[in-house]
DNA sequence: CGTTACATACCAACCAGTCTGTATGCAATC
DNA sequence: GATTGCATACAGACTGGTTGGTATGTAACG
């Protein structure tokens, strides 16, 4: 079985399930979804299911890590990780996030594990520390290169990488949570770009604009 | 049965199946909460529940009505409502929302609407529109405050007072989420700090520091 | 005497998890 | 290289408990 394997080593018919997971799960939730429901949208059958994973909630735990998994090697493999210089790669990284949500139009699906995190952190204690996890990693992340251009560009400046960066993952959150409820991303972007703003304030008014700015 | 009267006026066995609805699927959701639950934690019987709300999903409306009610009272008779200076509602308000959530020890709840609307926004069309609407008022609560101090003391500033109220709303969200998955509020409270700061970047530097300031 | 406000018993559907069966590959044995 | 044996990878039927909702009764009240 080896359920620790490496994600891509894994049995098709074992991925199919996870991507089944995955995908219902953020649209339903973890309660909504059944694991019937998983099985169909795989094309595998019970059986095949609890072959694989001994419970509902393990199939669950497998989708946060395969879909942080994913979102992760989406930023690790974006253009802006080339930039040289930190400070790029911060405003960089902003601008992936929005491109990467689509554009108005298109609305997103959220995220997996925000909707794990919100569903389960106060009745499943390893799904809560497996979002807790996910989210920690998407901070520490962004910390890095935050760190890095505030060596560079602002040393004396005031403000703790650490916190922003915990800021930038709760209004990404935020952002998509009212993005769902409001059925439109627009929020998103026009959060996005006020945290860009935040930031041009803490690193000083050394105004690289990406963006447009405001009419 | 007038489900539309005045929350104050409806029968103490409706309340107190509302207010069960309430604390449980704000601790653990909608599907996981069954009516079952509720009549036990209200003290009532299958019949009574029934006799109230013709479903499950009424009385999710009727508890994100009342949730979202008691907030919005809250605030309304905060202390901060009495300053006479819009900008000092502004971060009175900040400080309120920073208090009421309790000290780093004391973890918050959540919020029974970010619990509804990240759960149920893609099954559950009404209930989508009921926590969008609640999001909006709690928007536009603080957009008015916003407006008003900008028009006194930054008018010429090019923020938008809908777009800060909403990241406002944003923040407040994800912060709850982040705050549930970590188990400490801390987050929170650093979050609205910063979030305190970018105001103070965005109506100048006339800097009415109501807490402390960095070390 | 009709309406409101519940209580109780009940039901059909559903759902996570189990049990048993079976096809397939692979390795040791003859 | 045929046979035996065993593990893996599923399929599919089954089950026990749960759940939203209903049907019916009945006590109080106006």
């Amino acid at each position: 079985m080896q359920s620790t394997a490496s994600i891509s080593e894994w049995p098709e018919t074992k991925r199919n399930l996870v991507d089944a997971g995955v995908r219902l799960m953020r649209a339903r939730g973890f309660n909504a979804t059944t694991v019937d429901d998983i099985c169909a949208a795989a094309g595998v059958t019970k059986g095949g299911f609890f072959h694989y994973f001994k419970s509902k909630e393990e199939i669950a735990k497998a989708a946060v890590s395969r879909f942080s998994a994913g979102k992760s090697e989406d930023f690790r493999e974006a253009p802006f990780r080339k930039l040289a210089d930190p400070l790029d790669r911060v405003f960089g990284r902003l601008e992936f996030a929005r491109k990467s949500t689509g554009g108005t139009t298109h609305l997103t699906k959220g995220c997996l594990v925000g909707m794990l995190a919100q569903e389960l952190s106060f009745t499943h204690p390893e799904l809560r520390g497996a979002c807790e996890d996910s989210f920690s990693r998407m901070a520490i992340d962004f910390e890095t290169d935050l760190a890095e251009a505030k060596a560079a560009h602002a040393p004396q400046a005031e403000f703790d990488p650490k916190e922003v960066a915990m800021l930038y993952v709760t209004i990404i959150q935020g952002s998509l949570m009212l993005a769902k409820t409001s059925k439109s991303n627009a929020v998103l972007h026009r959060n996005l770009e006020q945290f860009r703003q935040y930031l041009h304030a803490l690193f000083g008014r050394s105004d690289r604009s990406h963006g447009k700015s405001r009419a």
